[in-house]
DNA sequence: TTGCTAATGAAACATATGTTTTATTTAATC
DNA sequence: GATTAAATAAAACATATGTTTCATTAGCAA
């Protein structure tokens, strides 16, 4: 019972990462076979074994990629602006996609959201501004969140409180009182703010 | 005589941009040819013209790209993060360059400097923030500018007072007074603040 | 060693993509 | 409107690329 060559596996992402860093596309399967010595059938098993396991993505001619090792711009997602700030995430409501450089805001899955409200001012985020969100489900405490309360997808400050079983949500407003619930679904964690200036 | 159409090859140029910025790869001569309204020989002449031009490079299958790299993405640079925040754009002294998404914050040249003091609190401009700042020597009246007063090089808004032939520039803080020069250097017009959450 | 199983690579195959040809259409000019 | 030259698009063509087939090879176990 043999088993793939973990070596050639590695050497394929290695030669796919580098071949797109150097010529800002992907190599062809041919390519591949060329750089790690070996042949184009073999290389297009395991391409495609290393895509159903998720090591890399690849969808056609010349498009593999390393599913982790983006070069250095994550994707954003920018669902529609929707008024009430709700983010609607499903696919088929992303307006656009952005791509942001991960060396200042880090590694996503990232969405954008425009700040509606007066609610986190004293965090220094104002009506109107961009919000950065790293979506993921939960939160460390003190974090700003986008919180889903009832039908309302809010940013609150985070401070979950297990001794009282309950989660308090704190505005950056020193006139609004804190909102305590039971529970609340988490949809990201806010990274960053653009402020327009213009 | 006729001569070829630009909106045809600006058509060309944009989605090819587009295509890449929301896929990461190049698209085929066919897909140009139905997002652009057009047909594939066509597009593959109007491609040859232009990468002969220098709009943008071709170099073989699914694999045309901008000649500015990435129209989508704004080149930034970043220099050296210097305390006092004198932004030393000499070529030496740029720490790194990353890209911006155009769609969110326009053209360059842009620079990013970390802001320093508290001098722009009120326009939300907190020590720490990143600004982003397009590079000018001019600016409209009640922009947020970089000017060189002195030796450094601060954010202030921009009220020019031709009549009386001074300028004023205006701390964003209640606790500062205005400051009046006979002139100075701008050295570009902040366009927006990142502030970071984490 | 022998037999078995799986991986491999050469070749054949299928498909996608790029390129050229050619007839048609379009726009400008007279 | 007729003439002309350029641009266009359909089709044919050529090539590159991906995919499958199949005989061979290589490793593993008894």
């Amino acid at each position: 019972m043999r088993s793939k060559d973990k070596s050639l596996m590695a050497a394929i992402e290695r030669f796919v990462c580098e071949y797109a860093d150097r010529n800002g596309y992907s190599p062809s399967m041919q390519e591949i076979a060329d750089g790690v010595g070996s042949s184009k059938p073999t290389v297009y098993r395991y391409i495609s074994q290393m895509n159903r396991d998720g090591i890399l993505e690849y969808s056609g001619v010349r498009n593999v990629r390393s599913a982790k090792d983006n070069p250095n711009a994550a994707r954003v997602r920018i669902p529609g602006r929707v008024a009430c700030g709700l983010p609607k995430l499903a696919e088929e409501n992303i307006e656009e996609y952005v791509k942001l450089p991960v060396s200042l805001f880090g590694e996503g899955p990232f969405y954008l959201l425009t700040a509606s409200g007066d609610s986190m001012i004293e965090a220094g985020i104002d009506d109107g501004d961009w919000v950065l969100v790293r979506q993921q489900d939960t939160a460390e405490p003190g974090k700003v969140v986008v919180a889903l309360i009832g039908d309302e997808a809010t940013l609150k400050r985070y401070y979950p409180e297990p001794e009282k079983h309950r989660i308090r949500l704190h505005p950056e407003n020193s006139t609004m009182e804190d909102i305590y619930v039971d529970s609340c679904e988490i949809q990201g964690v806010a990274v960053s703010v653009f402020k327009d200036l213009t």
